[in-house]
DNA sequence: GTGGTCTAGACCACA
DNA sequence: GTGGTCTAGACCACG
């Protein structure tokens, strides 16, 4: 059960990914509360002190809200929601645009190579049948 | 004069990129002599150690010829090279989908997206008159 | 309707503030009744506990009676209200003093800066009119 | 000679605090480089995490660039320790401020106040002969 | 030697 | 039971 997570990237910023991920497509819903600190750690099979810190980035942004000692909560503030998906989005794009360009890409041939990923996530999709 | 480096990623790493890019735009022209390791250390005013580490990248994937006495050449073999763009290219665009989809995005919206970068990205570029 | 609490306080404390300005405001004057700790607890939906915990805390400096039966007071004797409004307020202009030396600031400086600070206040007085 | 540390904040806030202050009054100078991670530690007889922790939070801000292998450098950026400095202290002067009228005192009050903690300082300081 | 990350384990305040 | 803080100690990548 345990997450998996890539060994090239710290594991706290591929957790606060994964519980934006979460919120953003609604796993974790407005307003809901998220797993304790300790829970997540379980599930993730990761030290609690790595999850808190994983959680302290999303506090700071403002997705989550945390009631001292009832737990941590998601935003109710549908804005910051939209807003940090829109803001993350639109960076991801301009990065991945700018390392393509540098690669001697023009717009066009991005386009063709983003159809062909996207073909071969959905045969992966397909194999594993829904998985 | 000193190259930038964003201190989120080893040195070594986007010199390497810098290095890939100017050969497939042609500042590094196919079987030209690299400037050797201590003039990239100066020019990127960086630890030799940390350019020899990055070209030694370079040769393992064989866009570079080592040719001990004379310095380091780029290669000839323009499959070498047309072989390494295309394998960046397609992990950058596997990768980025899965951010965005992780997002919540579909390729519409993506395709959107890249298409706002993009004039983004122009506008920036007139502004800044090429540079 | 609930109270609003910061969350890098604890509730119970920022509730002694509350009350402590209440009673020298005359929102609860010398020797009224106070509300019941259900009451309080109510009002600004927070557990009884952390109403009782606050409470005890005013009882100990001694700027509220408890009167078993009947319920807690607001002391009658005006000498302690003053006497922990002049060792609140004389605290807080210490460490006031304290942080603003540590960042530099003279005490010119410092007098300044309150004027500014005064002046935005009334402005949000006036801009929200009287809220 | 470890540093003293109150228990009622967290020590790391409490040593952003004091290195903030270093930087403010010149202690650690513009783009000179801080002591190490583990010097501060020594210093302050603390945990490295700690540290570690509390420059985060400059970094985070702009206070402190990181030079990976090399250490963390105060900002050369003027302008960001002069905007920290001035957002600090008003926020500061403004919760005083906010404090005190909440415990009635009007703002002529407070310059009283503020002017017999300035005089007790200064005795203070007398007493302990430059200390 | 520099910072960065992670774990294990402990203790605390709060509700 | 909730989050928050801290320590000790280890390991890693980088230069």
């Amino acid at each position: 059960m345990a997450w998996i997570f890539s060994s090239d990237r710290p594991i706290y910023l591929q957790l606060t990914d994964r519980v934006i991920s979460g919120i953003l497509t609604g796993e974790y819903p407005m307003g809901s509360k998220l797993p304790s600190v300790r829970e997540f750690a379980e599930i993730a099979s990761v030290n609690p002190n790595t999850v808190q810190r994983a959680l302290a980035e999303l506090e700071a942004v403002g997705l989550i809200d945390n009631q001292r000692t009832t737990g941590k909560f998601v935003t109710e503030e549908e804005e910051r929601i939209t807003m940090a998906r829109e803001k993350r989005g639109s960076a991801l794009a301009r990065d991945f645009l700018k390392n393509m360009t540098d690669l001697g890409y023009d717009s066009d041939q991005v386009s063709q190579l983003l159809r062909e990923a996207q073909e071969e996530k959905e045969e992966d999709e397909d194999g594993y049948a829904g998985y």
